[in-house]
DNA sequence: CGCGCGATTGAGTAATTTCAAATCTAGTGG
DNA sequence: CCACTAGATTTGAAATTACTCAATCGCGCG
């Protein structure tokens, strides 16, 4: 009754116990240790990952070996490289475990299978794809016009249990300044 | 049957022409002339648009009123502020006819109405969104890892028609760039 | 105690911005 | 057909900002 995953689609859609035991069959438990990587670029991506419980980190590594972090991952969040998900090519970035982390796994077959099974719950994915296209925009429209230094209190305001779990210079990869910037910011 | 809409949505979901009328009995046709506002910043946003022909640009005005594109929308696109529109919240930005545009406008409601009328039309927007999703993903990644004169490149490679259509100002407010850095580029 | 990781600080360099002026171009009216 | 104008683009030069590279500091842990 207290599954994360339940709890998490009922924010959505509300489910009988019957559906939620559909659903929770598709998913594959797995656990993964720090600096563990659940995705690596230039591999296939099996899955799309819903964290229940750790940190994990979706990274870029440009030409000159530089770390660009595209985003984090906490609990109840879902992460994968997704282009290289739903296309089935190869990762153009990994996903990496800042924290000891457990996850439930969904591979693509099993997703449409879900769907079928389930079409309803296209309802909560629809949901979670339009947020994760707003909240993406509005990073877009934040670099775009806002300093370093608000970006920053931004993050910490918006996940403010980020800065306790991740170094900052791991939060500068993902403002896309440098660690020595970030760390002269007068806050 | 060459409606534009049509065509469109079927790429992604077939269609008999009774589901395809009574999609289209939801939405409204609408014309604009070149620098008319679809839809104005501090205003309620009534409508998400697909556009018919014409071109369109998303706007955000900093408080040093300097414009930032967020988007251009040109030919069967969609667009709106996308986060004030599912929310039902005051306009951030403006959406502002860079030429004369036909569109087809849809609001929450009818949104919702034609959901429930047709419900496989929500794979179709659910594919929208995620492609909305991961395209806003892969511009930030661009915009972290990419030099200005390689995502102009890019830019002009995947809409070459775009730069015919709007001042390369606008492609530099585009880029996070002044339009005096983007002029120095040697290309 | 000493090692290692993260954070800070300093100095020089490179890129971008801003402000200003000059140039170019397309469309308009004479 | 030409001159004029408004918008767009380019160029110049100074100022700002962030970057890189290097050294130093701080702290927890074996």
């Amino acid at each position: 009754m207290s599954d994360p995953l339940r709890i998490h689609i009922e924010k959505i859609i509300p489910l009988t116990d019957e559906e939620f035991g559909i659903i929770s069959s598709f998913f594959i438990p797995k656990k993964y240790k720090k600096h563990q990587f659940l995705v690596q670029e230039g591999e296939p991506v099996v899955y799309n990952y819903f964290v229940i419980k750790g940190l994990l980190k979706l990274v870029y590594t440009d030409e000159t070996a530089k770390e660009h972090i595209v985003g984090f991952a906490m609990e109840d969040w879902w992460e994968t490289d997704f282009q290289a998900y739903y296309h089935q090519t190869k990762a153009a970035m990994s996903l990496v475990c800042v924290e000891d982390t457990d996850v439930l796994a969904l591979n693509l077959e099993d997703y449409r299978l879900l769907c079928t099974a389930l079409p309803k719950i296209e309802r909560f994915f629809l949901e979670k794809a339009y947020m994760g296209f707003i909240s993406a925009q509005q990073r877009i429209v934040s670099t775009m016009t806002t300093g370093i230094k608000e970006r920053y209190e931004q993050v910490i305001k918006k996940y403010p249990s980020l800065i306790q779990r991740v170094p900052k210079s791991l939060i500068a990869a993902y403002l896309g300044v440098s660690r020595e910037t970030l760390s002269r910011l007068s806050l």
